[in-house]
DNA sequence: AAACCCTTCGTGAACGTTCACGAACTCGTA
DNA sequence: TACGAGTTCGTGAACGTTCACGAAGGGTTT
């Protein structure tokens, strides 16, 4: 009658006490839980009706321990505040779940965390990890082990699965289109790496001049592209945000009044430029053009409407849970083929260059 | 020498593979593992490298068995790309992760699941929910069972927890502030129950009139105000979306030219009224006013800039995170004191009215 | 009445880990 | 030598569930 097992943390009911209070065996009730066959319809009634009255719920460990896991995958996000990563982590969320799969979140820039803390957080609890987790902070995929991880806009680190961006392509993209529109006197505002800010710092590069080391991956990018079509290009630094770039911009225009044309680190900070180009004086795109790099919706919201190098970020996420998927089934090989894609940027032409 | 032992799933190693391996017992490799006193260090050492080797990772499912669980919250979002949610969940993201939780992440929306259908999906993993499920959809706590769940903006079902927004507050708010600037034919932006778009169907709300039911709860809130201060509302439907609420905005102006104000049921409508007003050649906020409602960044980045009733989201965010700690503890009943929280918005007056 | 099948239910075993306890060994001291 | 204390390690039990199998009972056929 009266079961002496312990109750689950929150005072949860086990297996057993439905069973006692039932008058039949565990079994029983696990066919009763799981609508399998070989039970009587009235005792599957009764055995869910008392399961119910004890609010109990079969212990995930249990059943994960004896079924075999169902996959749970770990998304680390550095700052879903900025609207690029919610877009990409919508399309995560949508395909993991039509695959049955779960998602743990992880949002670690807020904490003041690095990409390889999220992944050490996040590694009890998951059998792989997608996330977007910074440049070289040491190995997150020796803290997985055998656990698949799939990294994106990451060049260093020995992740398994590997999504990389083409800003070669994307800078030539930008540069060309901005050239022969007449512009001449680009800045390319940067976030600086690691997102740290380091003061609005000024550097040129012109020709096959090595570049700061400070300046982004994609600054890089542009900075080359620059180089190779022989003009000039100012790269300043901001901390990445709208305001932040809304500062820079302030100032750049201030200390170098013939700027045509700003190229900002994302979309976020092309708004922020946008501001700061109409505090000073002057409109969009006619005395100056600003382009943003991302494509997330906010753009079209803005006025003038953000030209950018867009990304479809829904294309990237399955793109990041399809490799995640190969590498799970064993499809994909860590070094191999498939193991490391490479997206490019679309220029989306609208108002502001 | 050789193990029998089969793999887990990804062909991970189990311990007793490592123990074997290194010729001791479970227990030593437990110590070793989790840094447990009474091991020798070179032993510790060579375990660790073994376990290394192997890509041994200790089983989350037996440990969780043993250990009790560590507790890991749902988190069910309708629609990660409506820049609202994002800034709630990294919110909850942190706060969560700060007290040791796990976050699992469920974006309903995209797959055309309801909020019920993403508890559903959720239980099986989680040990309490936090959610924006929408209004009436069935009883979500009954598939938690003893679980705590924290709901969001709605009225009805049977939550543990509940935290609602007091739309006549700010319905007051609002419309005494576009009142006393002057504004007489005003004009609220619905978007439906459920987000279901009605098409652009026209009430009209005076005096103490039945709203329409297909009015959403912030809808008939500023219906009411509106009949409190004896002035017409025109309540128009569109879908979610900016884009809708654009489409919206123009055809409204036609109709009725004389409209001087639009409310608009959140911030991403409102950024689209702001095209759709500049569309039919008039100016923000000379010709007509537009107020959204929500306060997220995107709406300092529009130009002009959007005046809107806030809600601060990072405290939100913190509202519930700190209602399921206490329904988790104890500290708060279901019933109980504590259990419904009403935040109120705060009305933030940028350029747009 | 014996043989068989079908339905309904129960019993050991196993999943991989940690906890509680005890055994073996080392070292120093009475 | 014998004893005790400390260090290092191993063994049963337990966590809550499902799987594989077997048992009991009723009905039909041979």
């Amino acid at each position: 009658m009266t079961s002496t097992s312990r109750r689950l943390p929150g005072n949860r009911a086990t297996i057993l006490d439905v069973a006692a209070a039932a008058g039949v065996s565990r079994q029983t009730v696990t066919r009763a839980m799981n609508d399998m066959p070989g039970i009587r319809q009235e005792t599957r009634e009764r055995v869910q009706e008392l399961a119910r009255e004890l609010g109990y719920t079969p212990s995930r460990f249990a059943k994960g321990l004896v079924q075999g896991s169902r996959t749970s995958v770990g998304l680390s996000i550095p700052d879903l505040t900025n609207p690029y990563y919610p877009a990409f982590a919508s399309s995560v969320v949508e395909l993991a779940t039509q695959r049955g799969w779960h998602v743990v979140m992880d949002d670690y820039g807020h904490g003041g965390a690095t990409g390889v803390q999220s992944v050490e957080h996040l590694a009890p609890q998951v059998d792989a990890v997608i996330g977007y987790l910074g440049d070289a902070e040491g190995e997150a995929q020796a803290v997985l082990g055998r656990r698949p991880l799939v990294v994106l806009d990451q060049m260093t680190g020995s992740a398994w699965g590997r999504i990389r961006f083409d800003y070669d392509h994307a800078a030539r993209r930008a540069l060309d289109y901005l050239l022969a529109a007449g512009r001449r006197q680009l800045v390319y505002l940067d976030a600086g790496k690691n997102g740290l800010p380091s003061g609005p710092q000024l550097t040129t590069g012109r020709s096959a001049d090595p570049v700061d080391r400070a300046v982004s991956t994609r600054g890089q990018a542009f900075a080359r592209a620059a180089a190779a079509a022989e003009i000039p290009l100012t790269i300043i630094m901001s901390p990445e945000s709208a305001a932040g770039a809304r500062r820079a911009t302030q100032s750049v225009l201030t200390d170098r009044p013939g700027i045509d044309a700003i190229i900002a680190f994302n979309d976020l900070m092309a708004a922020g430029a946008l501001k700061g180009v109409a505090d000073s004086g002057r409109t969009v795109p006619m005395d100056c053009a600003v382009m943003g790099m991302d494509g997330i919706p906010l753009g079209e919201l803005l006025s003038p409407e953000l030209t950018t190098l867009s990304l479809d970020l829904r294309e990237v996420g399955r793109a990041a849970v399809e490799l995640l998927d190969g590498l799970l089934s064993g499809a994909i090989t860590p070094g191999g083929q498939g193991s490391e894609l490479v997206l490019c940027h679309r220029l989306i032409v609208r108002q502001s260059a």
